[in-house]
DNA sequence: CCCTAATCGTTGGTAACACTAACGATAGGT
DNA sequence: ACCTATCGTTAGTGTTACCAACGATTAGGG
């Protein structure tokens, strides 16, 4: 099994960064697909477990996911019953959404199915080195992350 | 400065892969763009320097960019005297990729602006740092790499 | 030797993402 | 009252990964 990838590739950090955050991509996404979810359902109804109530401005700022994008994001959470959509009266400009009951069942199954693909992904590192790769990822996108 | 994103995509190893990914790949990119190349005709050229003349199917499998995406590269870097495309006679299929003068001195621009990036994006890290989240990665994707 | 299967380059298309521009409605500051 | 900013929304762009299918060609099995 012969490496036939040219050194001047195989040695680039921006290189393995894409190639780890594609294939991480993929078996997580293949996770979510299991409840019919991506990982943006899975971020925004995280937010909203945790924070509580928001607008989708607020969900944006916390998920990092474009304010343009939330709308579609929304309107298949809410097509699903797993939050709601109601307008604020103390600012009609903006909608609330609330994650329902349903929204934290498939919240807590979600956490599950992430959970197992976290693990498949990491399999390779022994839990001290997980736990170093996360530090150097952390440090490397701190400031500009959202 | 609080941190509004909440603690579950915080902890989220695919999470921090996929941001730091797309913070180098923007930074990479913006780069190479100096030179009006992106990654794949980076991974090409070195691919052909290092390798020497291949097919476009060799070239898909040391670069990992699939044989359909290779042809709109390759039709670049030919428009460009980058490469030269001609048919292969022992094997009419085939066509056989040759990087030119005018190629090479391509690359090695592009390698000076790739450098100037890599240590832009690994700016937070110290040396044995950079080392070891090469190491992490590495391992990370070692198998199912292209 | 012929037929089938595989390979090569190529075209066209899909889906997810990140991101921009612009709009009407609404709110806030002065 | 006026100007400005914000909110949700629609529409659209460009990149990337990937699939399906095609004609041309080659290789392998009977």
């Amino acid at each position: 099994m012969i490496d036939e990838t040219p050194e001047r590739l195989r040695s680039l950090h921006s290189r393995l960064l894409g190639l780890a955050a594609m294939h991480s991509d993929r078996v997580v996404n293949e996770a979510l697909a299991g409840a019919g979810a991506r990982k943006w359902h899975y971020a925004v109804l995280a937010t909203l477990a945790e924070f509580g109530a928001a607008s989708q401005a607020q969900l944006s700022d916390r998920t990092g996911i474009y304010r343009s994008d939330i709308v579609a994001v929304v309107n298949e959470l809410a097509a699903a019953g797993q939050v709601e959509r109601s307008p604020n009266p103390g600012d009609r400009r903006q909608n609330i959404i609330t994650i329902t009951t349903t929204g934290r069942r498939q919240l807590s199954r979600l956490d599950r199915l992430l959970r197992a693909a976290q693990d498949e992904v990491l399999e390779p590192l022994t839990r001290p080195e997980r736990d170093e790769l996360g530090r150097l990822l952390r440090k490397l996108v701190s400031g500009r992350s959202a």
